[in-house]
DNA sequence: AATTGATAGTTTTGTTAAAAAAGTCAGGAA
DNA sequence: TTCCTGACTTTTTTAACAAAACTATCAATT
């Protein structure tokens, strides 16, 4: 029986490896059941035997995604030297994530604001680890004494969050372009970065 | 023949104003001409003699818009006592002009990606502005000796700019920076704002 | 020069039918 | 039973096109 649910779970795997390319090269929209299924050489009906619907089995994708990077995450947590270390690895992580996936996440801007309440989980647990990396970093520093205690360690940490998404190139003219930073200009925005770490580590000392 | 022009002028004003508050209320795609020709009780056709098009008569109410907080801006540079003061003027400033005016902005969120040069010229202008108003503020500082000198003011300044940019509502999934904030949430955003403003504040010193 | 009614030209909106895709199910194979 | 499929139904998207709404123009008027 084990064996079984084995097999199953396989199964599963593969069509969610299928699914994530498909999501991942054609976007949500432009991807379609009877396609997947094609690719796997199954009928669109298994589909719908494994997964209940094309919405919970995009969902599933991201759900393992989501795990491979929160995965990342904790095997780092509290293994950092300095605040600055964790400052950057969590900055280069979650870059390379969104970078990595770009197209995948087509689903998010197409549905705009009323996305399935599953979302919103999955990206709480994202945002949940990335804030108890850094204040765990954080507090670390406080404990070896490098770093005054602060009472609201956690907004601090959002804030900076919010602050690094916020570093874009091209004098931040308001969403000139909706792409992602060509390469010549990712050393700028690696730069404005480590500056804005310089100088929001300092004002945390 | 100057007091024709005035009269020109004077109705070339009245029709920015009507049409303020005809954008301010409904936004741009819901405000036709012949609403504000009709609230000016003139006809559609003489609003098209004082302004080339629709988009034009809105980006000439946005121009008056900017000058006025421009003007702003400059009536202070210089005048702080010290550097929070500064950067809070500045934030505070700009919060007070996009919460004034935020349905008038609508533009903004229907147009995406490509708006018209003009606009963005209009938004160079104000960021060159607020980049000048808070380089000033570093630089006296620096002369004061209040905080050690830096080399590359204008940098930071950027970075500073760009990271309230960056700074939207908690939670937000990876791309929801790109869409504009809800009204709703601009409170909270300021007081994000505020806190990046003493943790930055600080790490200059 | 300032103004307008009439109207030309363009964009948005509704409508509807066809096509495509999502989703279901009775039944067959293993 | 569990896994699987072809055929079927239902829902969503697309395409075409007419009607409506709007922008923009212009000859005529004050």
């Amino acid at each position: 029986m084990s064996a079984v649910i084995d097999q199953q779970d396989i199964k599963r795997e593969k069509i969610l490896e299928a699914s994530y390319q498909r999501f991942l090269h054609y976007g949500y929209s432009k991807t379609t059941m009877n396609e997947i299924a094609g690719d796997l050489s199954m009928s669109k009906a298994l589909l719908y035997y494994y997964f209940p619907d094309k919405s919970e089995l995009y969902m599933a994708v991201m759900r393992k995604l989501a795990g491979d990077y929160l995965k990342q995450l904790e095997d780092k947590l509290g293994h950092f030297t300095d605040l600055r270390e964790a400052f950057l690895f969590q900055v280069n992580t979650h870059h390379e994530f969104i970078v990595n996936n770009y197209n995948f996440f087509d689903f998010f801007r197409l549905n705009e604001q009323n996305l399935p309440d599953t979302i919103w989980e999955i990206v709480g647990h994202i945002r949940e680890a990335e804030i108890k990396l850094l204040t765990g970093a954080i507090q670390s520093e406080v404990e070896k004494g490098n770093i005054k205690p602060v009472a609201n360690t956690i907004e601090i940490v959002e804030v900076f969050l919010d602050a690094l998404h916020g570093i874009k190139v091209g004098g931040a003219l308001p969403h000139k372009k909706l792409n992602f930073p060509h390469k010549e200009h990712l050393d700028e925005i690696h730069n404005k970065r480590l500056l804005l770490i310089d100088i929001f580590v300092k004002g945390l000392k």
